[in-house]
DNA sequence: TCGATTGTTGCGACTCAGTCCCAACAAGCC
DNA sequence: GGCTTGTTGGGACTGAGTCGCAACAATCGA
């Protein structure tokens, strides 16, 4: 693990952190770096499971509080899919949105450019000032669908 | 409340019903009685609790297995907002997204049709067959925009 | 390098939003 | 009116967080 952990990516993320005021902890260490190494989104239990074989044990509350600052530095990206929060790292801060296949679970990122401006659009003309935008697709994936024939 | 009970509206939803195979009941009839006459959407919670100011009392779990059985039907409409499931009265099936004021609170609905044909069309180049959209917006409505300045 | 300050973490209790099971009840058909 | 079977009530249980507080440790100034 010491080895992952060093990463440059993840070390320099623990100086945004400092940045903002935060500071610089193991245990944000290592939730980042599992976020890095999985290159997936997983939900804060899922993230709770994977620190349980590492050598510093976090607390459920620790996990949660983590993500948020994590969040909030622009680290990670959070996206509501049903009942639960997955989060991702920020590796390109581009935009993008989930299609969900509601069979096997299975998750792909589209562009949210084009979406989020359409929105936003429409969000003005209501008044609105967008601050965020959240979008989830449910449907059957490639593979899910040859299966149904 | 018999009079609102025996509306023309909600009366032919419960004839809605019994063509989708579903008995009626006086359960099912007070909540879509209740989602009617609110004109906006509740969540199961608030829902349980206007029934506990009428003659017919339900328990958590019928206003849960009512309202999953309404939306299947397609005489309520269902969205998620943050943690929880909102229900609407579907009144008109068009397509719809909201707004929500992140300061108050307010919600307030937006035209989907544009953004949904944009999402649908990124989901098929995917090899997605979407079944549903929830989209959610966060932001400051016009009112909390101007109390913020 | 030490000590003080104060941001963080661990622990455990609690809440919110559902879900599940099973016995009792009641629509709807004959 | 009786029977069948869908529906409801009641209550226990679960998953996903949230909160308060004492103990701990990163950081800063001397």
């Amino acid at each position: 693990m010491k080895a992952s952990v060093t990463d440059r990516r993840v070390n320099s993320g623990m100086a945004d952190l400092q940045r903002h005021g935060y500071r610089k902890t193991a245990q944000r260490a290592v939730i980042l770096d599992i976020l890095h190494n999985s290159r997936q989104h997983m939900t804060a239990a899922q993230i709770a499971d994977a620190v349980q074989t590492g050598e510093v044990a976090l607390t459920r509350s620790t996990v949660y509080r983590t993500l948020e600052t994590l969040v909030e530095v622009g680290m990670l990206q959070a996206s509501r899919i049903g009942r639960s929060m997955y989060y991702e790292y920020a590796q390109d801060r581009e935009s993008h949105h989930h299609l969900v296949c509601t069979s096997c679970r299975a998750t792909v990122h589209i562009h949210g450019a084009e979406v989020d401006a359409t929105l936003t659009r429409a969000a003005s003309r209501a008044g609105f000032k967008v601050a965020e935008i959240q979008v989830l697709v449910g449907g059957l994936c490639r593979v899910c669908r040859q299966v149904a024939l």
